[in-house]
DNA sequence: CTCCTATGTCATGAC
DNA sequence: GAGTCATGACATAGG
């Protein structure tokens, strides 16, 4: 294996260094096989984390997915815009590699637990995944059987504890002593019954064991304990530990370039050169891992061996590697706008492209593994092109859009995250319909203009009155660029003609540009005409991928909060421009949806207030009035110049949104509280029919012990006699069963008798 | 027309 | 005291 591993780096060396001669920078994260001063020779002093040392932060501090500070969500844009700009910005190395942790963790376990498992398992994870779970179930299996044979063990010994109290007995008394163990038999099997079900939960103790006991996968598992299936926590743990075995195992090499790497390197650079109009393309790698995992899926159907496996492997290694990245990129995009961007223009997006490029084509270099197949791979362009088209494709089917319509469907189909796989499925189900549909732009439009007429800020944006909502032609153009080709670089070039057309049709829509992201204060760019099409709710959720599913653990019941989509997203006429950036802060902290039927009625609600709104030439949006904080919101009406009838419909427009929002979280509360004592109810009638159940039993086998012992007892006296021979009254004497299992007859008055003395005595002291 | 449901709005109390 | 949230009560629209 370690020969392979050596073969494998060295050409991806070579490979990064000829690109990196070419102009081209590369990260193929392959830092732990070299010296650094090769890191330096081939990715620069200013290059990325790798992703190696992703994984080693991962398995270093075992973040929980679950620890998500929304302090950090707040810095996590202006660390992903580091990020993004790497090789232009020098990001502090411990928070950014705190965030990446962080941000990786987040999606992997979050949102689509099952995705990445499904696709990012190598084969012999499989095989592990596959046969392990047999392991628990034998486990479980045993345990069961354990406490099965323990029961029958428990019941032999009762019943060897009751057989000594038989043996003492009298010979004449014998057979109906054993008469009375037959009276009592019921009671003893009743006893077993007790033991049986109050042994039941231990029995069923070595079935949960394995999860916690020392079978148990260890520690790694900090992805989500306790909530992920054993199998991910065991297929995460090896991919970690792989990763960290091929770390420690750095391979030196000897910088021996080929010819035939030369040669791959120059159909490298044709094909960058070819695919230079569609670099954005390159820039969705969420989907090109969807893209290259099915193939890992389907090699590893067919079972791995040699070299397959090792292609297989390192696929899913990096396409693993690259997911966290390629998770935000949609977003990424809207954030990227930085002061190095807003000066660059497009020089960032194509160096960004390249670099981008330049790392999917060495994950399909390591995806083959030899160089032979390197430079028969990049050899044939007619390939490169194909995946080119085929992540154009992709790219096109993941629009935020799609991605909020996807977190509707999420929301709607499931609160847990079990639904990783289906969502997944929906996902790509989503994105072929899009790539049939072939035009997202159009649907984005429509959307635009349906939703364009609950609009309050174009309405004013027209208005002469409202000059401080107007966004200087000036700013917008020097910003269109740079955002414009930010946008162009993960959405595709129809984003860019489209937005391009746009803005020659019509500065209407540059001028309602939403400038959430513009506003960033790290970044300090400003958004262009893109950004309207790809709201900034988007970028959240894609930011933050596993938000949505991570706001539902502090059982937190804000469903229906103004929407990050709303806020921003649904009307972009309708935002006003006066977007501050705690305004921006505050929806994202608080990530809500609105089900698609909640919005209606709202639009409805809201075009009466948008009446008056109108009425009253007020300039702000409704989301806007609704989320700001209220220190932005007072410093917005106090700098606002409003006269008191505006600022007391904006008052009472925020009042009424926040309550809106609140009665519907109170009504989700109710529902589910109605549910939950529902469930509860069907419940206890169940325990309560089977409590009625089983006292019939008792009094049933109570009542025949009873008759029983009667009978036994008549029949004992009826053998007896007095030393006068006379038979004994059963109403005048009585058995008394001695310590020493010795049975005397006594009377009953002297029993009573003793018993007063007895009461009077207790009393006494 | 009535009933039911969903939603928005108001009033009120608690924090 | 202001702001926010939760919630009951009422109004309204639509099926």
């Amino acid at each position: 294996m370690l020969h392979i591993k050596e073969y494998f780096t060295e050409g991806l060396i070579q490979m990064a260094i000829l690109l990196s001669l070419c102009g081209v920078r590369v990260d193929v994260g392959l830092e732990a096989f070299m010296p650094p001063s090769w890191c330096e020779l081939i990715l620069g002093p200013t290059s990325a984390l790798t992703h190696t040392q992703i994984l080693n932060l991962r398995n270093r501090y075992s973040l929980h997915p679950k620890t998500v500070d929304l302090d950090q969500f707040f810095t996590a844009r202006r660390l992903l815009g580091w990020v993004r700009s790497l090789d232009r910005i020098q990001v502090p190395q411990a928070e950014l590699e705190t965030w990446l942790v962080q941000q990786e963790a987040g999606p992997l376990s979050g949102r689509f637990p099952d995705q990445n498992s499904l696709m990012d398992r190598t084969p012999g994870q499989v095989e592990r995944v596959q046969s392990e779970p047999t392991m628990e179930q034998g486990e479980v299996l045993d345990g069961l059987e354990d406490g099965e044979q323990r029961t029958d063990v428990d019941r032999s010994d009762e019943s060897s504890d009751m057989l000594p109290e038989n043996q003492p007995l009298g010979l004449d008394l014998e057979l109906q002593w054993q008469d009375l163990m037959d009276i009592l038999e019921p009671e003893n099997t009743d006893v077993e019954m007790m033991t049986c079900s109050n042994r039941s939960p231990d029995s069923r103790r070595p079935a949960t064991a394995p999860g916690d006991g020392s079978e148990a996968p260890p520690p790694c598992s900090s992805t989500r304990p306790g909530t992920e299936p054993l199998t991910g926590t065991f297929w995460q743990q090896d991919l970690f530990g792989t990763a960290n075995q091929l770390e420690q195992e750095p391979v030196l090499l000897p910088l021996t370039p080929s010819d035939e790497l030369d040669e791959d390197g120059s159909v490298i650079n044709t094909g960058f050169t070819l695919g230079n109009s569609r670099l954005d393309s390159w820039t969705i790698p969420s989907n090109y891992t969807d893209l290259l995992d099915e193939n890992p899926t389907k090699d590893t159907d067919e079972g791995m061996n040699g070299g397959d496996n090792l292609a297989a492997f390192s696929m899913n290694l990096l396409t693993r590697d690259i997911s966290p990245f390629s998770s935000d990129s949609p977003s990424y995009d809207l954030k990227t706008p930085s002061v190095s961007q807003a000066t660059r223009g497009n020089d960032l997006d194509q160096d960004f492209g390249q670099t981008t490029s330049s790392s999917f084509v060495l994950a399909e270099e390591d995806a083959d593994g030899f160089p032979s197949h390197i430079s028969d791979l990049l050899k044939d362009l007619n390939i490169l092109e194909d995946i080119q088209l085929l992540a154009g494709e992709l790219e096109e089917g993941f629009s935020p859009e799609l991605e909020a319509r996807s977190e509707e469907e999420e929301q709607l189909h499931c609160d847990g995250v079990h639904q990783g796989a289906d969502r997944r499925g929906n996902w790509m189900e989503d994105q072929e319909q899009r790539s049939r549909l072939g035009d997202v732009q159009a649907e984005a439009e429509a959307e635009v203009e349906t939703d364009s007429d609950s609009g309050l800020s174009l309405d004013f944006i027209h208005s002469p009155s409202s000059s401080s909502s107007i966004v200087s032609e000036g700013s917008a153009d020097d910003s269109s660029s740079s955002c414009a080709s930010a946008v162009g670089n993960v959405f595709s070039d129809k984003v860019d003609s489209s937005d391009e057309d746009d803005s020659a049709g019509s500065h209407l829509e540059v001028e309602v540009t939403i400038k959430q992201e513009e506003v960033e204060e790290d970044m300090g760019a400003v958004g262009g005409h893109g950004a309207p099409r790809f709201p900034a709710n988007h970028e959240d959720s894609k930011l933050f991928p596993g938000f949505s599913w991570l706001e539902h653990i502090g059982h937190d019941h804000t469903y229906n909060n103004p929407p990050l989509s709303s806020l921003s997203s649904p009307a972009p006429g309708t935002m006003s421009p006066i977007q501050t950036e705690s305004s921006v802060r505050a929806g994202r902290a608080r990530p809500c949806r609105c089900s698609s039927s909640s919005l209606a009625p709202e639009t409805k609600t809201w075009s009466r207030d948008k009446e008056r709104a109108r009425a009253l030439r007020i300039p702000f949006s409704y989301q806007l009035i609704v989320n700001l904080p209220v220190e932005e919101f007072n410093h917005l009406l106090s700098s606002g110049q409003l006269s008191q009838q505006q600022l007391t419909l904006i008052r009472d427009i925020r009042r009424r949104g926040k309550n809106k929002i609140a009665a519907q979280n109170c009504r989700k509360r109710k529902l589910d509280v109605l549910l939950a004592l529902e469930e509860d109810l069907k419940a206890l009638r169940l325990q309560r029919s089977e409590l009625l159940q089983e006292k019939r039993n008792s009094l049933r086998r109570l009542q025949d012990m009873k008759s029983r012992f009667g009978r036994l007892h008549q029949e004992i006296f009826s053998q007896l006699a007095d030393d006068n021979g006379r038979p004994l009254d059963a109403t005048e004497y009585t058995l008394r069963f001695g310590p020493d299992d010795t049975v005397t007859v006594a009377s009953v008055r002297a029993s009573q008798s003793s018993k007063k003395h007895r009461g009077v005595k207790k009393r006494r002291s």
